[in-house]
RNA sequence: GGGUGCAUAGCUCAGUUGGCUAGAGCGCAGCCCUGAUAAGGCUGAGGUCCAUGGUUCGAGUCCAUGUGCACCCA
């Protein structure tokens, strides 16, 4: 035996299998034989030159340890590609790591602030980590930043080698000591991956498609960056913010000449805004020009507010569906707010197209930024409005009512503050009407100089908004304060509330949307069920520019290089060109991976200027490093004839939500762009992974579970077993239960702000193998629920019942000699096997079949659920189950030899079919059962074919008989449990009126079996012809009569009793009308109960068209054999007690005074025997060492006292 | 506000081109089996198949409208 104790002997055939096996610790040993004999190797050898099929792997991103739900995609991976390998095809095997973008410079930041004694708060602080030099600074973080991922990299490779994922990794010190591009598994930050989106972004350039754009973006004040569309799309949650109802005071003189009644009485424009700080920036205020205001008087000033907007009920539903935060009160209408401040009264109203061109006087004009010509800072607001002439004055100058026809009055005051510097909405009006921007914050979100005592002030501090409160009502201008609760977008990163910068960002123009959608036709998206190509289409239709640039450090350096004075831009596509075009820097960057800081001290020259021009300092969305993977891992750009064989790929998976405007959106842009076609043919996607609450996983609330920890087990404090642990918040009245767990405790925590309890649950390590069928078994468009429970049912319901029949077989295959099963000799011919193993081999070739079918329509799903049906209906709970006999027959003979090589075959079988998803039980199952018929053994399960369907095995009348049988002697138990007797009482007879041919098929051919199965001395049928078999009491069903006919029940009743056929015509789902004394009624199926009239002694039932009689009567003979069977039982279970082993042999003594015992005794003396296997009949007393139990047999007293007997000769 | 999907037992979910009395697992109740035994099986209770209308000989399934939920977009 090797070290590894796989391949078995071949003295002794089979060993002994462990029925409560530790599986993750031979799981591990299965680890260590794979590696021991390289089968990894071995299989892509074998398959070398053979089809290709290419699997592509979206990167993983290398910034953690993984949980167990990256373990579901990777799970999928695996299954196909093991299923695709030994069906004989050519893979590559190529893993991949997502390694640039904000996600690693947060988790390094933290680190070096955590454990390296750093004081890092700001983007400024990185810039500053080496004091005063920032050059040094970024270099050192970009380096943090690549260790990280290194080291992360090289832990997910361990646990995915763990999870039995086979891939071409990088196992040694001396693989991961090479540069990131030089590895087995692809980087994105190698170099190949940098340079192929440089040559990504020279085509978009060529096509004109780069550009640059100020704009009013989302921007993170702590990451110092902007957001994209796609990434603040991520992080909207709902919060309350302090919304203000301000008023602006009208300028008199335009205002009056429009024909509206004036006085002497100060007007105002009413406005409303949830983020007060962008007041400091106003420039104009929009009304719809279509909408109807009114003049509301109000302790002698007038407020112009929407009509509509006066009495709106804000928020009213979102309120009634409590999507509302506590402590947060109801809203109140304008009207409300006017009467509790004393009042109020409508005096005029005139249409918003009026108002246009009136004036106002701005909340902050103090400020020197409201002053400033043009617009505020001066050099920004020059650039912003690129090509838009603008007047030259102040926003104080402009403040101005613009119309604007998506104003609406359902929310607010019907009249919207307008800050072209906060805000992308206001930006573009600002830029089509004239209003100058004012930006106010820097890139921290920090007040710059210009804006008086806010200057130095967060926007995000709610001190800044206290202030703003409190200035605003100094100079009366503050009608009202609320607390607002909506849905705002946050850092998907560090959660911080963003707001809204003006900023210049690099785009990809996206015009040609139309090209990609075009290629997104020749995709297939699976599961069907979740409409992936409608959702990918619709995102192309929708989607804003690409914005690629991102003010970070850590990423990919976009390729852009620009003229200061004048504005020009190049864009360079590789690093030759590059290095043709250097004109300064190129030594010191030479060596170097394209990353900051060293990429930034290369200068080229503008032809057409001779000015030197500098790459922009911003890094590349993270989602162009994901998306160009189709060329640079499948060596687009140095061995072209390779990325014909491999592309596009067959295959790629990943989890759904959010890819469709994420990875799978950047590879098919990025793909259409490069040479378009579609970079893949098939993706399946999948959903998340909850806990078995269906609650999601996160580590804070402690419902996420470690993958190491579900794999293995990890060591818990005070608790022996190696386990994991979950917390469950208990909801009012829920009860600490975790059924699959080894204990539970509760404890008390803060959840949400509130003291709650929690349960607190050690659980058993699931194993890699059980694992894997969980995602496999799940429908792909669903969240799993994933937690010990559920893993305790899939245990239970498939991975022990295999293991189980796999452990009887090996079992009873190893006895020796004739006991056992020499699986060398030569297979009995199918067709002299009985019908129950030409049954099972020929439902085995419908699994083989559906296996096929499901692995290549990706579609594992439908495999698993099939082949835990055929495990637990028919392998285990029928076949194995039934035919217990003939394997515990001693000696040799046919009808023995069969059911082994039946048996045999189905689970090797199995074991090959489920190998791609289970490989390290079936590798454990594969060694020590071997081939049947002595075949030859593979060094690994996964180094053979797939099994394929055998035609001449296939034999559908059987199926249907057989499942004919089943359904029998399944109606058979339910009569006997109404007849309250139990199986193991023999009776004399059951008579069958078949509901079908298959019945017939059934009770003429499996009536051994239906013996057998029910304890029936004999089985027949009956013809429907001579008559019905059973007869039938239709009673009123009181529940549903009741009602139906009220105090006239007893007449109906009466009356239905007196029609002959009445159960029949019920059955036939016909009405049946019944005459009563003055009227006619009709009456149902529903209205009544049927049951089978009880003949003296018999015992019926009817379903569907099959009748069942059975002779529920038990003589005196029959009463002494179920006895008999009563003692065997008892007699067994003293055997176990005693540990004896199953063909040890006895000296038994049974001791009763009940007569009825002793005769059953005495009458079944040599089944009793036989069955127990009794050597020596004893009469007196075996003594004390002999077993002892006394049982009460029908309430008589019997003593069985055994000890082992060593047989003579 | 727009789009897509979903709505079946207490819970989690199957249910094929429309076809007999709508299923499974878990949970619950009762029972059984027993040398595969730290397992296994059977039976039962529990359903207005979200609602309304339509098509059809026949609708959980198809169509329309509404309601609720989820996701996506604005």
């Amino acid at each position: 035996m090797s070290p590894a104790g796989l391949p078995r002997g071949c003295t002794m055939p089979f060993e002994k299998v462990d029925t409560s096996a530790d599986f993750p610790a031979e799981e591990r040993e299965v680890l260590r034989f794979w590696d021991e004999v390289q089968a990894f190797a071995k299989l892509r050898a074998k398959n070398v030159g053979k089809k290709p099929w290419s699997f592509l792997d979206g990167p993983i991103t290398a910034n953690n340890p993984m949980g167990v739900h990256h373990a579901w995609g990777r799970t999928y991976k695996d299954a196909y590609q093991r299923y695709f390998a030994m069906t004989g095809h050519e893979l590559r095997y190529q893993n991949g790591f997502d390694c640039q973008g904000l996600w690693v410079e947060v988790e390094v930041e933290k680190d070096l602030r955590e454990n390296k004694g750093h004081t890092i708060a700001t983007k400024r602080d990185i810039e500053n980590l080496v004091e005063g030099d920032k050059f040094k600074s970024i270099d050192l973080f970009v380096h943090e930043c690549k260790e990280r991922v290194n080291k992360f990299a090289r832990r997910q490779s361990e646990q995915s080698i763990r999870l039995g994922y086979w891939m071409d990794w990088d196992l040694t010190d001396a693989d991961w000591a090479k540069d990131a591009g030089e590895r087995k598994s692809y980087f994105t930050m190698g170099e190949d991956n940098n340079y192929t989106i440089w040559a990504f972004l020279k085509k978009c350039h060529g096509r004109d498609l780069i550009y640059k754009s100020y704009d009013a973006m989302p921007w993170c004040g702590r990451c110092g960056t902007g957001i994209s569309q796609q990434e603040m799309n991520e992080g909207y949650h709902m919060v309350a913010h302090r919304s203000v109802f301000v008023k602006f005071p009208l300028r008199p003189s335009p205002r009056m000449s429009a024909a509206i009644p004036g006085g002497e009485t100060p007007e105002n424009l009413l406005i409303w805004t949830t983020t007060p700080w962008t007041l400091s920036s106003n420039v104009g205020a929009a009304v719809n020009p279509k909408l109807t205001y009114i003049k509301v008087k109000h302790k002698d000033e007038i407020y112009y507010v929407a009509k509509g907007a006066f009495t709106a009920q804000r928020l009213e539903e979102q309120f009634k569906r409590k999507e509302w935060l506590e402590g947060v009160p109801k809203l109140k209408t304008l009207e409300q707010i006017f009467k509790e401040k004393g009042g109020y009264e409508i005096v005029g109203e005139l249409l918003g197209a009026h108002m246009v061109g009136w004036q106002y006087d701005g909340p902050f004009d103090e400020l020197d930024a409201q002053n400033s010509p043009l617009g505020y800072p001066v050099d920004v607001a020059a650039k912003a409005y690129r090509g838009v002439v603008t007047t030259g004055k102040s926003a104080k100058e402009i403040h101005k009512v613009v119309a604007w026809d998506i104003v609406g009055e359902t929310e607010g005051t019907g009249i919207v503050h307008i800050a072209p510097g906060c805000g992308k909405e206001d930006f573009t009006l600002g830029k089509e009407q004239g209003l100058v921007p004012v930006a106010p914050l820097d890139d921290s979100g920090v007040f710059i100089d210009g804006f008086g005592e806010l200057t130095g002030k967060s926007a995000n501090d709610p001190a800044t908004t206290d202030w703003i409160l409190d200035n605003l009502t100094k100079k009366n201008r503050l009608l009202a304060v609320e607390k607002y609760p909506h849905s705002y977008p946050h850092c998907w990163r560090c959660k911080n509330e963003l707001l809204f910068r003006l900023v210049d960002e690099w785009f990809i123009d996206m015009r040609w949307r139309e090209e990609i959608m075009r290629v997104v036709e020749d995709v297939t998206f699976l599961p069907e069920s979740i409409n992936g190509k409608a959702r990918e289409m619709d995102w192309l239709r929708n989607m804003g520019d690409w914005m690629i640039s991102k003010k970070r450090f850590w990423g990919l350096a976009l390729p852009i290089w620009v003229d200061e004075v004048t504005g020009d831009f190049e864009v360079i596509g590789s690093r030759e060109e590059l290095k043709a075009r250097a004109v300064e820097g190129w030594p010191a960057f030479d060596g170097h991976s394209p990353h900051r800081p060293w990429i930034d001290l290369i200068k080229i020259k503008n032809p057409k200027t001779g000015n030197l021009m500098s790459r922009i300092p911003d890094v590349g969305n993270p989602w162009l490093d994901a998306g160009i993977v189709p060329f640079s891992t499948m060596k687009y750009n140095t061995d072209r004839a390779y990325w014909d064989k491999w592309f596009p790929a067959d295959f790629i998976t990943e989890c759904f939500p959010g890819q469709f405007r994420n990875w799978f959106y950047a590879i098919l842009a990025m793909s259409t762009m490069m040479t378009g076609r579609a970079p893949f043919k098939v993706l399946l996607g999948h959903g998340l992974v909850r806990d078995q609450w269906g609650e999601e996983m996160h580590k804070s609330t402690g419902n996420a579970i470690p993958f190491d920890g579900a794999v293995d087990g990890e060591k818990i404090d005070g608790f022996d077993k190696l386990a994991y642990l979950i917390k469950h918040e208990l909801k009012q009245g829920e009860q600490a239960v975790v059924p699959g767990s080894y204990s539970v405790s509760t404890t008390e925590e803060m959840r949400h702000g509130k003291k709650a309890k929690v349960a607190v649950a050690i659980c058993p390590p699931i194993s890699a193998d059980l694992m894997r069928w969980m995602y496999c078994r799940q429908q792909p468009a669903s969240n799993i629920n994933f937690g010990p429970t559920t893993a305790d049912e899939v245990r239970s319901k498939f991975i022990m019942k295999l293991w189980h029949s796999y452990a009887f077989f090996c079992e009873l295959a190893r006895l020796p000699g004739d006991e056992g099963y020499d699986p060398a000799l030569p297979q009995i011919a199918i067709k002299d096997r009985p019908d129950v193993d030409r049954w099972i081999l020929s439902d085995l070739q419908g699994l083989i079949g559906t296996a096929h079918t499901a692995f290549q329509a990706f579609d594992v799903m439908n495999f698993c659920l099939a082949a835990e049906a055929f495990v637990e209906d028919k392998l285990s709970n029928w076949y194995v189950r039934t035919q217990k006999d003939r394997f515990w027959a001693t000696g040799r003979n046919p009808e023995k030899l069969a059911a082994f090589q039946t048996l045999h075959t189905v689970i090797v079988t199995l074991a090959k079919l489920c190998t791609p998803i289970v490989p390290f039980m079936t590798e454990k199952m594969y060694h020590n059962l071997g081939e049947p018929g002595g075949a030859k053994l593979a060094e690994s399960v996964h180094l053979c074919d797939y099994p394929v369907v055998n035609e001449t095995l296939l034999d559908a009348d059987l199926t249907t008989d057989m499942d004919a049988l089943l359904r029998l002697v399944s109606l058979g138990r339910s009569v006997r449990q109404n007849a309250k007797i139990k199986v193991r009482q023999p009776l004399a007879e059951m008579k069958v009126q078949p509901g079908s041919e298959a019945e017939r098929h059934a009770v003429e051919r499996f009536a051994e079996q239906i013996k057998d199965e029910l304890n029936l001395k004999a089985v027949s049928l009956h013809d429907a012809k001579a008559g019905p078999l059973l007869t039938f009491e239709v009673k009123l069903n009181p529940k549903a009569a009741g009602p139906k006919f009220g105090p006239r029940l007893g007449a109906v009743q009466s009356a239905l009793a007196k029609v002959a056929n009445a159960a029949e015509v019920l059955q036939a789902g016909k009405a049946i009308t019944l005459e009563l004394a003055d009227e006619s009624v009709s009456i149902e199926f529903a209205d009544v109960w049927i049951t089978p009239r009880v003949v003296a002694g018999w015992s019926g039932l009817a379903d569907h068209g099959t009748q069942l009689s059975l002779d529920a009567r038990i003589s005196l003979d029959l009463a002494s054999e179920g006895l008999a069977r009563d003692i065997i039982r008892n007699v067994q279970n003293t055997r176990k007690a005693a540990d004896l082993n199953i063909n040890d042999r006895i000296a038994l003594r049974l001791h009763t005074g009940d007569p009825k015992i002793k005769d059953a005794i005495h009458t079944h003396r040599d089944a009793i025997a036989s069955e127990t296997l009794v050597s020596n009949w004893a009469t007196d007393p075996l003594g004390v060492m002999a077993h002892h139990a006394e049982v009460k047999l029908d309430g008589a007293a019997l003593v069985i006292e055994l000890r082992k007997h060593q047989a003579q000769g």
